[in-house]
DNA sequence: ATTTTGACTATGT
DNA sequence: AACATAGCCAAAA
């Protein structure tokens, strides 16, 4: 297991029921600002065995990722038990997120 | 050592 | 707003 994926894996933990982060958004946290797509390869291969909260990972563009029907009906019901308003079955409002755009200095 | 692989992102049209 | 493209980068093969 190496840093990088330690630091992953401790945020998304730290991730508030009813809220979202980015994999951006994770992937700076963890320092290494472009590594958006590592934290995916991470989710999909540690979310079991560490029991994260991997259904508060969205993507950029505020929507759920997940590309089987499968995934993301249950995300988004997860989600929507969390009281994360959720529109057209993909689109999480922005209020949930729990960082915002601006604050990445 | 080199190549492949993504539940991504920023940018341009 | 929707689509295409080109970067991206750590882990796996």
């Amino acid at each position: 297991m190496t840093p990088f994926t330690e630091r992953v894996i401790h945020i998304i933990r730290c991730i508030p029921e009813g809220k979202v982060m980015t994999y951006g958004q994770i992937a700076r946290h963890a320092g290494s600002p472009r590594a958006a797509r590592q934290v995916v390869r991470i989710l999909h291969a540690m979310s079991k065995k560490h029991r994260l909260p991997w259904h508060r990972v969205i993507n950029a563009k505020g929507e759920i990722a997940i590309m089987d029907d499968e995934g993301s009906h249950m995300q988004s019901f997860l989600l929507q038990a969390e009281g994360v308003q959720i529109t057209d079955q993909r689109y999480i409002s922005l209020e949930h997120y729990q960082y915002h755009m601006q604050e990445d200095a």
